[in-house]
DNA sequence: ACTATTTAGTCAGGCAGCTTGACCAAATTT
DNA sequence: AAATTTGGTCAAGCTGCCTGACTAAATAGT
C-alpha cells in the first residue's frame, strides 16, 4: 500500500506542477509518450509498443498531441511507409517542465534521506521492478 | 521511473496470482473496493469516496461485484435509505487470495533486503506517500 | 523480376468505465 | 411541518481503448 500510495503521490505531484506550469491539456499518460518520442523521435508503431497499446490507440494519441502542438510528423528518412514523430518546441518545453516537476516533487524526499537510505531505496525498487513495463495501466 | 515500475510490477504480480487462483473476472481496481468493504462493510457513498469516483460509478461497480458473487447488499441497520455492502464468502476467499498474492509477490524482495534496508524503504515511501489517495487512477 | 508475405499506418465501429444531470425517498435541520 | 441535506438510482453521453478491415510500402521467396 505504501508503495502504491507513493507512486500515486509522485504522479500527482508531477502532474500538478506540470499543469501549474501551463500545460494543462495533457495527462500523465502523455508523459510516457513524450519519453519515447524525445531524442531521435519514434514511429507510431514504436510508440504503441512502448506504451503497450495498439497502433490505433497510439495513432490517436499522436494525433491529439499533434493537434495540441506538442508533436509533429515528418516523413521517415528511410521508410516511406512510416512517419517520424518528434517533439515540437512546445513539446520540449513541456518535458523540461516535467523534469523540473519531478525534481521538485522528489526534493523533500532527497533531503530527508541519507545517502545509504537512498541506496537502499534504489536497491529495493530495482529488485521489484520489471525492466520495461513502466506505464501503469490498471 | 523505478518507483513507477516497481508499483506496476507489484500490481501485475498480485493481479496475475489472483487470476491464477481462479478469480479471473475481476480487475486490480476491485481490490481497492474489497479493501473498503471488508470488515464492517460500506455503503455505496463510502465506497465512492474511498475510490474517488462518483456514487454512480461506485454503484455500477458494486452491481457488477454483486452479480459476480463477491459482494452482497443488506439493508443498512440504522439508515433506511442506505444499503450495506459486505463481502460474500467468495469475496472473503478472494481477499485472502489477494493477501497471499501480495506476500508471494513481495517475498523475493523481503529475502533480498536486510532489516535496515527494509526500514529505509518504509521511511522513504512513507515520506512520499500522501495519506489517503491510494488508488492509482492515471 | 515477379509474386507473396510482412510491416506501417489509417478508417470504421464497438465497448467499458467513467462522467454529468435529473430524480426519488429517507433523514436531518430549521 | 416545511425546507434542506443525504443515500441511491436511472438515463444519457464522453473518452480512451479495443477488434476488424483495409491500403501502401518494404521485404522475402522462387
Amino acid at each position: 500500500m505504501l508503495l502504491l500510495s507513493a507512486a500515486r503521490a509522485l504522479v500527482d505531484g508531477i502532474d500538478g506542477r506540470v499543469r501549474a506550469a501551463g500545460f494543462d491539456d495533457i495527462r500523465p499518460a502523455h508523459g510516457f509518450a513524450f519519453a519515447r518520442v524525445s531524442g531521435a523521435g519514434a514511429t507510431v508503431t514504436e510508440l504503441a509498443e512502448h506504451l503497450e497499446i495498439t497502433k490505433q490507440a497510439a495513432s490517436q494519441m499522436a494525433e491529439e498531441l499533434i493537434r495540441k502542438g506538442y508533436l509533429q510528423r515528418s516523413p521517415h528518412p528511410t521508410d516511406a511507409r512510416a512517419r517520424l514523430l518528434t517533439l515540437t518546441e512546445k513539446g520540449h518545453a513541456c518535458t523540461r517542465a516535467a523534469d523540473a516537476a519531478a525534481v521538485a516533487t522528489l526534493e523533500p524526499l532527497g533531503r530527508a534521506l541519507t545517502g545509504s537510505q537512498k541506496q537502499a531505496l534504489r536497491t529495493a525498487l530495482r529488485q521489484l521492478a520489471t525492466p520495461g513495463r513502466i506505464r501503469p495501466t490498471w
